[in-house]
This record gives structure tokens, sequence and C-alpha cells, in this order.
DNA sequence: GGGCTTATTCTCAAGGCTAGAATAACGCCA
DNA sequence: TGGCGTTATTCTAGCCTTGAGAATAAGCCC
């Protein structure tokens, strides 16, 4: 039975073509800044990408040759996000054929000069600028609240309307409850579901109860959700792995790290305590050198313990965030 | 240029067809042991799972069309886990088409009994013996040190035998170090580079250089592997979602909320420190109704607080591991 | 009623985290 | 050269969480 399956799937495959695109969040952070590779083109920002070939041996070697010819960014740490495949949101309307798209994080030391005329660094912030919380609440929340709240109030039962509430609640917070840094997704979802941004009017499924969209620049197909996505599994992942070293020189002041991570998480965090953390745990290691280039006493440089790999205790650290 | 590249692929497309596969990991727990429904055939167990057709609008709603046709199991709370796609490795060698094979965990309350002649629930530490402590130390696992001591001994070079070292340390441990339960897919994959695992074998890519195979059943195809990734996840979001009340009944007294985070997690934790837990969390209330059914003193019935869910102040909940 | 079993509550110490104060070391400039 | 501004680095007191086990409660069975 088994066996029948197989074979009517075969000829199913080949009577419907199914093409799948590998895109590539490839991420550094510069200046305390967090980048991200993007190829421009006619006005609109997209990801690095291509698709899947035969050649190709596995799923991320064949991405890694898509960015290279790309951008000429050479690839260290790769990792996996999610496949999305909804026909109807994953391409630009028209073609019938199904597209797949399987997204993937990349981390780089530092953002070179970009190799390529229309392959450049940009702040991840001009995509999400509602996510960036390190001078406060940024106000672009305020026409984000009225948006949401029109569309709360237009939901077509109560039912949903508290359903709505919730989200809203869960994703955004309240005036009291302190920023949540990870549900960068959520809230991008969120925002296209209510119709805030253009991305939804394009696709067109979900139009702007609230007569306008919030500001942020959107990207091509649904790049800007593999962007969001990326984002939320980094904030997420440097609180329990070492990662953000992918993205350090070899040495580096305390804070550099520390505004690196900020960089990445959108807020910012008690500096004592997060000396105490990292060094607590052994994740980095004095160098002897020390740096004078951050004005006032100079700063120690320390490098990364690549050793903590191999021993298995790596807990990461978590943010010991700063409250004012 | 984003134009030219994209019709190059629509062309590749159709001369090399690629096909995808959706399976599904389906979880229940049942009598304190957990449950994963397979598909029995020819002496080889498999995940339900069939080929992504043009008809399905998404993924995930192809995956719960080809769960209820292969079993009638309707499914619930739906995740996606990973997307396969070395070549050689997901499909029975022989075909040259590309197969992606696209990780799903579903979560069902109960084990009903199987409503097809060849899908039955089985207790999913038949496939992953080692992955057992609630009673001790599973003996397996000298079977294990000593295949992998054999396969760090081989290593090409000193450096890579340092390698291999650490990796054996992190994902299995020492007699020492206590027992990490959420590093299963790293086991598996060790197992399987060392040749110590059947479907190794089978893929013609690692031989045994210990001479044996470790016991523990083996899956079609990357099946297995799929299945490790599945364990993996549940194990981690437990701690941080409170994703266990899906396996739960409508009302259970809290030792069988233990039980079954037992089972999942393969360790025993801490009664009383597990309740202040819960409890401290709000994630239970109570029903007022009690149960004699466990014997000795009669027990509380609770019943999840789904309002949790709109709060999101979840944290889930971290295991307090029983030391003895 | 005594013994057995499981449920439920408490307690106490150890460890970790929060927040801010205190101290150190350099450049700059009067 | 001493004061000032800047950043680095170290400490500390208080609070909260966690780990581990003891103590108590409430059924059943004989």
């Amino acid at each position: 039975m088994r066996a029948v399956q197989r074979s009517a799937h075969e000829e199913k495959a080949v009577q419907h073509a199914i093409s799948v695109d590998l895109s590539a969040v490839v991420v550094a952070v510069t200046k305390d800044e967090p980048k991200v590779l993007a190829i421009r083109n006619n006005d609109i920002d997209a990801l690095p990408s291509g698709p899947l070939e035969p050649q190709h041996r596995t799923l991320e070697s064949g991405l890694r040759v898509w960015v290279e010819t790309q951008t000429r960014q050479v690839l260290g740490y790769v990792e996996q996000l999610y496949t999305f495949g909804d026909s109807g949101r994953s391409l630009a309307a028209g073609t019938n054929a199904r597209v797949l798209s399987i997204g993937y994080l990349a981390l780089v030391p530092e953002a070179q000069p970009a190799g390529t005329a229309n392959a450049e660094w940009r702040n991840w912030y001009r995509y999400f600028p509602w996510e960036d919380w390190r001078d406060d609440r940024p106000p672009i929340l305020d026409r984000i609240a009225a948006g949401l709240k029109e569309w709360c109030a237009t939901a077509p039962t109560p039912a949903q309307r508290k359903l709505r509430d919730a989200r809203v609640r869960m994703t955004f917070g309240t005036r009291k409850t302190p920023w949540n840094d990870e549900p960068v997704l959520e809230r991008y979802e969120l925002l296209y579901e209510a119709g805030l941004v253009p991305e939804a009017q394009r696709d067109g499924r979900h139009a702007s109860v609230a007569g306008f969209v919030v500001e942020g620049e959107p990207m091509l197909a649904d790049h800007r959700r593999i962007l969001a996505t990326a984002i939320a599994r980094l904030r997420g992942k440097i609180k329990y792995r070492p990662v953000v070293f992918e993205l350090m020189p070899e040495t580096f002041p305390l804070l550099h790290l520390q505004r690196t991570v900020e960089a990445l998480a959108g807020v910012r965090v008690h500096k004592p305590n997060f000396r105490r953390l990292v060094e607590g745990q052994g994740l980095v290691e004095d160098t002897g050198g020390v740096t004078t280039e951050t004005g006032g006493r100079p700063a120690r440089l320390v490098r990364f313990r690549s050793e903590v790999l191999l021993e298995g205790t790596t807990t990461g650290f978590r943010l010991p965030v700063a409250r004012k």
C-alpha cells in the first residue's frame, strides 16, 4: 500500500511542478546596528534567494551558492528557519505553480562592504521600526496602536473581538506590561492581518480597516515575513546559545559584546549584570590587550572561549534587561 | 535581473521534478507512556505521510488530510518541525528524483484505538530506548558507550578524535554530568554517523566500526530522524509553553500531569516542586471534583486555565528534575 | 484501629538576579 | 599638575527562585 502511494506520488509530481526557493537572512552587526544583506531592485528590497537545483547536494549548500553568487558574501553559521508554502502568499500573483520557500538564517562576523552592485547591508529596523526599543518606546507604536484598535473594533463577533484584543495585548503588550522582544513574527502577522502593512494590500487579502498602513519598508514577496522569523529566532537563541560570537571580531571589549546583543534584542541591558553573566559562564577569556578606542578608562580585550562549544554546559545568557 | 532568475527557475522546475513529502509525528500520552502513531508495513514502521498536492491550500492542511485518510485521526495542535532535503538520505535509494520531506509535530489528547488496520499507537521509546531515564539509566547505554568509544578511537586524525570525544560527551554526557533530555536528535545523528543504527547501513554511507548496531527499532526512510526531531522539540517546548495540556483530558489530577511531563521528558521530576510551579503560574484551576482512582488519598481534579493562552505571561515551567 | 498509599503543605538553606553604589583608569584642559 | 568627564570594573544588600526533604492529611484494606 505504501508502495502504491509512492508511485501515485511520482506521477503527480511530474504533472504539477513544485519549485523551491531558498532564501537567506544574512545578519551582521556593524557599529552597534543590526544589518541584513538585501538585494535592491526596482525600489523594493529582496533577500538573497534562488531556486533549489538538482546539482545542489543539500538544501544548505544550495543556499550558500546562491548567496555567494548574488552577494559575494561567504557564509559561516547557517540555520534553517521555516518552510513557507501558502499558495497565494509566497509568490508574486499570476503564476499558478506552487512555490515553497525555505528560509535560512546566516550570521557573519562583520558587514564588509557589499561585493556586488545591488547587494547592500541595511539596518533591519528600517523594515521593523517598532522593534527598536533601545532608546525608549518607538513613537510609531502610537500609530500602530490606533490602527490595531480599529481592527479590534471591527471584529465581526464579540468573541472574535475578544480574541483580537488578546492577540494585540500579547504581542504588543500594554502600557503596563514590559515589552517582550521575542514575538517579532507574531507582531508582523498581526499587522498583516489588520491590513496595516503594504504586503497585505498587495496580496489582496486583507485591506486596512484603519485607512492607512504603518511605516516600515516592505519587501518582495514574503521576504519581510522571513526576516521577521529570523529576528525572532535570533532573539530567542542568543538567550540560550552563544551564537552572538558568530557576529563578533576575534577580540573585543565587553561593552562591544553588550551593544551587539542590544542591537539584536532591541532593548538595553544592565551593564554590570551583563558582564557578570558573561564572565561567570566562562564564555570569554582575557587576551591581555586593552583598547582606548572606547574613550574613558581603557577596556580589556577579550576573546570567545570556543572551548565552551565542546563543553556542553552552555546555557547561554538570559538578558538582564535594564528597567530604565 | 531578478525576473530573469525567476524564469530560469520555472524552466528548471519543469525539467527536474521535485516532490515534497509531508510527514507527521502524532503524539499522545496514554497510561503514562508517550505514544506515536505509526503505519506498520512489511515489518518496518513509518510515519503517516503523503505528498504535497496542488489542491492543498497550505502545507499544514495537506498534512491533516493525509493523516486523517491514513489513520482516521483528526489532528488538533500542529507545528512544523523541519524540512529535510539531503539527496540520498531521505529516499529509498534508486530513484533519482529529489524528495524533500517536511516534518510536523502534532499533539492529540488521548490515544484512541487506531482507526485503520495498519495504523497503531506505539511507545516512542521502542525507537529510542536510550532516551527513557524514568527508572534510572537505561542499561543499553553501556553498549552505546562501547560503540561510540570505538568510533572515537578510529578517527582519522587526533583533531577529529578530539572533536568526536567532545560530541559524545556533549550529547550522551558522562557518568558525572547529569543527563540532558533535549539533544535527542544530536544523539541519533551521532549513532547514525557512527554506523550504530541500521538506517546508516541501509543508506550505505556509514558502516559500523564497532561491528554491531544498537537496539531500537528502525523506521522507513528518514522517519526516525524526524521522530527524533519531534521528541527534541517537544521536550524543549514543554519547558516554556503550556503545550502539555494538548495531551491531557478535560480534567485530571496533578500527578497525571506530572507523569505526562515525565513520559515526554524521559526523566522524573520532584513532586512538590512541580506542583508549586504549575499552581504558582496559574496554569490550572480547581474543578471541585476529586478522584479516588489514584489510590491513597483522593486527588483534586483540576483543569487547564485556557485563559493563560491569552495572557501572554506564559513562561511555561522548567522541569524541577528529581536528582534521586 | 493500624498500616499502606498517595495528596498536599511547609520550611529552610543555597543560589541567582536586580539595582544601584562605589571605585579605577584614562584623556583633556585649564 | 589637578580637576573633570568618560567609560571600565567591582561590590553589595535585598529580593526572589529553586532544590530537597520533612511533616501532615485523607482515603483504602485488613
